[in-house]
RNA sequence: GGGGCAGUAGCUCAGUUUGGUUAGAGUGCCGGCCUGUCACGCCGGAGGUCGCGAGUUCGAGUCUCGUCUGCCCCGCCA
């Protein structure tokens, strides 16, 4: 209680009828009936109709009209019960309203931008632009709200378990491995850079060497790469290691704290077994290592059904290690060429060669361009094999590369929201698991860590395929997938310093490369460095899923645009000419603004 | 780096297909009326660099090219 307010405006109900209350906050909607006038009132906390009565005070009306959206007023008066045909059933101070006797303008307000209505969403630029009017939204505030109760229900879950929340700094050593740091220029060193980190992996490591063998962070990591909707340059992670564990362990700490993630903001039940999936089931299955498992329509593969039958391209697709892959579509067997064509496209300009549609024509045998060359006994098998009813549309891929799975997992997600083949209501996690170590880069001829380069190895596999077939070692990495998104990843670490070695030589790093770029974690790793492991969470898309949302911008207080830019605060941003030379930089004109070129 | 969609009144949008007189609507804003509204209602008014720049044309919101901004996707993101 202060001078300003008794209650908050979602607090008053009946039970305080006759009371004599303050409240303040914001004019939501001003009804002037000439009269009388009604003034809701807004905070953080909800709403209240205030109403102004010229039988009790004309002068008190007349200072009411002044009123506009959005001023911030103080009013004082009596809490009174709605007259039976007046209340209003959805707002939950609707049975009660207060009669002013006073009214203090605290702020007025220049007639705004935009109006804090949650029925009201102008576009996404206008919304960041003017940031501080677009939070006051219900809707925007009950984001945060809850965000909020998940942060404190995190730190609560871990440090019930013994996690200590331990800093790390932002201000960091460049590891060019990976994303594009941010850079910071170093004053009192000219020519040398501290980067922001990417996320506090080296660190929590090294934590587990000196010992604190529970660890979580709720930390701000920076990645200089292009966005998407669930990307942003700067995001928060639930940064988690141990020591003296396995992936058991760590898996069931991600899960108690997704229980309680589920049972807080969800306020659903949390399944009694997260289900598993190796990452070679969920890319044959799937076409992608991050699954939603919402719906069927699972991928299968048909080379088996189409090759071997005389037909040239499967059959020489299906030599060069590639084949089919193909996609039920629920009762579209009618659809259009042109829609057919649509799905092509979209499928071409990611990489394939093409789409074949596979349905029952009118005389009851199989419509395909395979059709002439491949047996109807063959296309029966494949329909089969993808357990399409008469009114059912197959699409088929053809691919000599692993990436026809992708594309059509692409094709499956695409039409899932096409189609609308997801229960939105559903929540489904996953495990998944078996991860290679390493894949193979095309373009700089050699291996790549496909988790990062301090994942243990399953050693047994190392032993038998190093030499022969490094792909086919297996890391103990795993990933936590909510419906279709990557919640969270971690990986048992190599803490050796031999095998850290082994695997930066794999990958093509040098042990002086390695260690000059990762001499500290490499020097702790020869000091008594207990086994240990971890996960971290992206906790801004935990909040997304967890508030139904679709974009991470809407669950950041003050978020970046897809280009990097800050609309409400205007960074990135021009510095004096006195800043740069203090920091020993230059500016470089891009081209054409110098004056010298053309 | 590439592709797609969008940009018209403070805001949300129509008009762009097929170039043609003075660019419309709703809402907000300003003024008037209105004593039970709750997206109050009714009447009136003001408000436009059709993102920006070139070009085509007798004539461009509309066509062409370039460019900027926002969003979505591919690549990228260990």
């Amino acid at each position: 209680m202060t001078v300003y307010r008794t209650h908050t405006c979602g607090e008053l109900r009946q039970s305080h009828a006759d009371e004599r209350v303050v409240l303040s906050g914001w004019a939501a909607r001003i009804r002037d009936l000439g009269g009388l006038i009604f003034l809701t009132v807004r905070d953080r906390y909800g709403r209240t109709q205030v109403v102004f009565d010229p039988d009790r005070s004309e002068e008190l009306v007349l200072e009411a009209k002044r009123v506009r959206q959005e001023w911030v007023v103080r009013i004082e008066g009596m809490v009174r019960t709605r007259p039976e045909q007046d209340r209003n059933a959805d707002m939950p101070t609707g049975d009660i309203e207060v009669v002013a006797d006073r009214l203090e303008v605290l702020a007025s307000c220049e007639t705004p931008p935009l109006l804090p209505e949650d029925d009201f969403v102008p576009s996404e630029e206008h919304r960041l632009r003017h940031r501080f009017l677009d939070l006051r939204r219900a809707r925007m505030q009950k984001i945060l709200v809850t965000r909020h109760n998940l942060l404190q229900t995190v730190r609560r879950v871990l440090s019930k378990q013994g996690f200590l929340e331990i800093e790390t700094p932002y201000l960091t050593r460049s590891t060019p491995e990976g994303a594009r740091d941010f850079i910071v220029p170093s004053r009192l060193h000219p020519g040398q850079w501290y980067a922001l980190p990417q996320s506090p992996q080296t660190y929590k490591q090294i934590l587990m060497v000196s010992g604190f063998d529970r660890y979580f962070q709720v930390v701000r990591c920076f990645r200089d790469e292009d966005f998407r909707a669930n990307r942003q340059p700067e995001f928060t992670q639930i940064d988690i290691e141990a020591a003296f564990v396995d992936e058991e362990q760590i898996r069931e700490t991600a899960e108690t704290l997704m229980k309680a993630v589920f049972e807080q903001a969800l306020e659903i039940p949390f399944p009694t077994a997260v289900p598993r999936m190796t990452y070679r089931d969920a890319m044959q299955r799937y076409g992608t290592d991050k699954p939603d498992t919402r719906y069927g329509q699972e991928l299968v593969d048909l080379t088996d059904h189409l090759a071997g039958h005389g037909f040239g391209v499967v059959d020489g697709i299906s030599k060069a290690g590639g084949g089919a892959v193909g996609l039920c579509v629920q009762g579209q067997a009618a659809v259009s060429r042109s829609w057919i064509k649509k799905w092509e496209e979209f499928v071409k300009q990611r990489g394939l060669g093409g789409l074949m549609p596979l349905r029952v024509q009118e005389d009851g045998s199989w419509a395909n361009p395979l059709g002439k060359f491949i047996p109807a006994e063959q296309l029966q098998k494949a329909a089969d094999a993808l357990q399409m009813g008469e009114d059912d549309l197959g699409l088929i891929a053809l691919d000599k590369g692993m990436r026809r799975f992708e594309v059509m997992g692409m094709l499956r997600s695409a039409l899932a929201q096409e189609l609308g083949w997801i229960d939105e209501s559903r929540h489904e996690l996953l495990w998944v698991t078996d991860f290679p170590l390493v894949e193979w880069n095309e373009e700089e001829e050699r291996y790549d860590a496909l988790h990062h380069p301090f994942t243990a190895p399953r050693y047994e596999e190392w032993e038998r395929w190093r030499e022969t077939d490094p792909s086919r070692i297996m890391s103990r990495a795993y990933d936590l997938v909510w419906n279709g998104h990557e919640v969270a990843g971690g990986s048992i670490r190599i803490h050796d310093r031999t095998w850290q070695e082994k695997v930066f030589g794999l990958i093509g790093l040098s042990p002086e490369e390695a260690s000059k770029r990762f001499s500290f974690l490499m020097e702790a790793l020869q000091y008594g460095a207990p086994p240990h492991g971890g996960i971290a969470f992206g906790f801004d898309r935990m909040v997304m899923l967890a508030t139904g949302e679709t974009s991470i911008r809407n669950v950041i207080a003050f978020p970046k645009t897809t280009a990097g830019m800050a609309l409400f605060e205007g960074a990135p941003g021009v510095v004096d000419e006195d800043q740069l030379h203090e920091l020993h930089l230059q500016e470089i004109k891009p081209k054409g603004e110098t004056g010298e070129n053309d």
